[in-house]
DNA sequence: TTGTATGCGTTATCAT
DNA sequence: ATGATAACGCATACAA
C-alpha cells in the first residue's frame, strides 16, 4: 500500500541490479538484436520484478521525437470526434503512443496561431485531421511548414493519397439518392454543408450523379445548406418546405443536418416518412436512435482513424517521402447505406 | 516558405544571439523576478524575432513533471466526453498544458492494468475523471498508489472535496421531480443507471426526496434501470409500460436513458407528452434537439471540467495536502432544470 | 556481445 | 543580477 512517493525507477537501477551497463538495458528496452539471450532475459526479469517503465520524456528528448498522436477537430460533431478517438485508441493501445486532442476554430489567423502554438509546444509525432478541417488549405500548409506528419480523414481518395485516408463518399451518396429514387421519389432536395469541405463537394456530386443517371433535372432551388450544424438543418428544411411543389425527400449530407431537418419536419407537423423521406450521412448507430430511425450512410470514421494512426506510427520515422507505386490510401473505405424507417414511397 | 526542415531552435541559440548565458534565457522563460529589466527585454525580443519555443520534453525531463492533463472516461456518452474536453481546453488554452485522452473499460483487472500502463508511460501531470469511472474505487486507489493527482467530476460534494468537483445532483433531481409533481403527476417512475455510480445514487435520492416531501409512497416497481445507455432506457421503458397502472411520467437519470425511453415510447405508439411525460438529465442543448425537445436537468460538465483543470494546474506542484478550512469544491456547481416540451399534465 | 563517453534541451545549484 | 557546471533519464557513436 501507499508506496506512492517512491522515487521513480530509472534505467540505472535496472542496470545496477542486473549487473550490466545502462546501455545494455537500453538495448533490451529497444529490442536490439545483438544481445546475449541470457543477458536479455536476466534484464527483463529485473525489469518485470521492480516494475520499471522507461521515462518517455527522456526517451522523447534523446530520440528527438515524441510519442503523442495529435487529433485536430473543429468541435462540431461529438459523435465524429469520439468515433475517431475510439479508432485511434484501437490503433494506439499496446503501443507507447498517447492521444493528444486539440480543437481548431475554423478560419482566421488567430486559429492558425493557436494550432501553431499547439504544434510547437507539444510537438506531436504526427497528426490526424478530421473533416472538415482536414480540407483547410491554410492548416495543411502550416503542417507542411512545420514539418509535421499528418493524415487527413477525407471524402475523396484522389487528393494526396499519401497523406489522407478517404471513403467513397461520392459513390455512397449516389447510392443513398438512388435508394430514394427507387422508392419513387423525383423531387429530392440536398442539404449541404460548408462549400469548401470535401464532404460537401463529394456528396453533392454523388447526388447529382444519381439524378443525372435517371435523367432528372437538377434544381438549384432544391440545393440548400451552408454550415454543418443542427440549426442549418432546421433553416434548410424550412426553406425547402416553402418550395412549390415541396420536395418529397431530403438527402442531408450529415447527421447533424439530418437531425435539424427532422426537427423542423416535426415542428411543421409533417410526418416522416409519410410526408417526407429523409436520408442522412454520418454514424449509422446514432441515426438509428432518432425517431423515426433515420436511414443514413454510415461513414466509418473509427476504422479510418485506426488506419490513419497505423500508417502514422508504422511509417519509417525518417523524412523521405514514400515512393511506392501503390500509395497507401488508394483503396477507399466504404461508406454504406443503412436503411431504417425514414424512407417510404412519396405520398400520392 | 518551406522552412520545414530547419533545425529546431534551442535555448543556446537564444543565449548566443542575446549575448547571455542559457540560464539567463531560462530565467526569462520562467519569469524569474531577479532579472535586469533591460536584459529581460533584450532576450524577449530575440525570442520573438527568431520564434523560439522551449522544448517541452526537455522541460519535462528537467522539471520531472509533464505538461499533460489526462482525461479518463468510459466511452459511453459522446456529449459528456466532448463537453468535458471543451471545458478542459478552455482552461488549458494559453497554458503550456496539453490534453491527453484515454478510455477506460470499466471493471476487471485488465482495465486496471491498461490504466496503469497509461499512467506509467505518459505520466500526466494530473488526471480528470469523468463519471461514472470517477466513482470507481479501484481506479482511485490506483491513482493514489501511483501518486497521480486527480480531480473527479461527480455528483455529491460530500466525498473527498479536495479531489472532486461536484454538482448538486440530488437537489437538481428533486427539482426535476417536483416539476413533474407540480404538473400533476403522481405515478412517477425512475430510470436509473449503474448502482455503484454516485450519479445514480444522488439522483435517486433527489427523486425520493421529492416524493416523500409530498407524502407519496415510493414504489420499488417504478424504479428500474441498470446500465447507463440507450438500450437500458428502452428496456426500462418497456418494463414500465407493463406496470398497471402505467406511470404517467418518467424521470431518467441520464440523457442516454431518456433517449431510450423516448424511443420506446414512440415505438409503442404513445405520444410525448400527451401519454407520458419525460424528464432527463445531462446536456440541455442536446436534449433540446430530440423530438419532442426534452425537459432535462443540465449538468454543467464543461464548467466543471474547466474548474477541475484550473485546480489541477493552479495547485502548488508539491505533494502536501491542502489544509485550508474551506476546501475547494465545497460549493457545488448547480445543475439546472431546462423546461422544454416533454412535460404536460397527465391525461385525465 | 557489452561498455564508455557524449549529447538531447532544459532547469537547479552554487558560485561570483 | 548573471554564469559555469551538473543534473534529468535515455539513446547514439564508437570502442573494446
Amino acid at each position: 500500500m501507499a508506496m506512492s512517493r517512491k522515487a521513480q525507477l530509472t534505467i540505472n537501477d535496472v542496470a545496477r541490479l542486473a549487473g550490466v551497463s545502462k546501455k545494455t538495458v537500453s538495448r533490451v528496452i529497444n529490442d536490439s538484436p545483438l544481445l546475449n539471450r541470457e543477458t536479455r532475459e536476466r534484464v527483463q526479469r529485473i525489469i518485470a520484478e521492480i516494475g520499471y517503465v522507461p521515462n518517455p520524456q527522456a526517451r522523447a528528448l534523446a530520440l528527438r521525437r515524441n510519442f503523442l498522436i495529435g487529433l485536430l477537430h473543429d468541435d462540431r460533431d461529438p459523435h465524429l470526434i469520439t468515433g475517431a478517438q475510439q479508432g485511434l485508441f484501437a490503433a494506439l493501445r499496446d503501443t507507447e503512443f498517447g492521444l493528444i486532442v486539440h480543437p481548431v476554430d475554423r478560419g482566421g489567423a488567430a486559429a492558425q496561431d493557436a494550432v501553431r502554438h499547439f504544434l510547437e509546444r507539444q510537438r506531436p509525432f504526427g497528426l490526424i485531421l478530421l473533416p472538415p478541417i482536414a480540407d483547410d488549405a491554410a492548416l495543411l500548409r502550416l503542417c507542411a511548414d512545420l514539418g509535421v506528419r499528418h493524415i487527413r480523414l477525407t471524402s475523396a481518395p484522389g487528393d494526396s493519397p499519401t497523406t489522407s485516408i478517404a471513403a467513397n463518399d461520392r459513390e455512397a451518396a449516389r447510392g443513398a439518392v438512388e435508394h430514394l429514387l427507387a422508392a419513387g421519389h423525383r423531387r429530392i432536395a440536398l442539404v449541404g454543408g460548408p462549400p469548401a469541405a470535401a464532404a460537401t463537394r463529394e456528396r453533392r456530386r454523388g447526388y447529382q450523379d444519381a439524378l443525372r443517371a435517371r435523367g432528372i433535372a437538377i434544381h438549384p432551388d432544391l440545393i440548400v445548406g451552408g454550415e454543418d450544424d443542427f440549426d442549418t438543418g432546421i433553416r434548410a428544411a424550412e426553406a425547402l418546405f416553402d418550395r412549390a411543389p415541396r420536395p418529397t425527400a431530403i438527402f442531408a449530407i450529415s447527421d447533424l443536418l439530418a437531425a435539424g431537418v427532422l426537427h423542423a419536419t416535426h415542428r411543421r407537423g409533417l410526418a416522416v416518412p409519410r410526408d417526407l423521406s429523409i436520408v442522412g450521412f454520418g454514424d449509422g448507430a446514432v441515426a438509428a436512435r432518432r425517431w423515426p430511425p433515420l436511414t443514413t450512410v454510415h461513414w466509418p470514421v473509427a476504422a479510418m482513424a485506426r488506419a490513419a494512426a497505423r500508417r502514422l506510427i508504422g511509417e519509417a520515422p525518417d523524412e523521405t517521402a514514400p515512393t511506392d507505386d501503390t500509395p497507401p490510401g488508394a483503396a477507399p473505405f466504404t461508406a454504406t447505406l443503412i436503411t431504417h424507417l425514414s424512407v417510404d414511397p412519396p405520398a400520392a
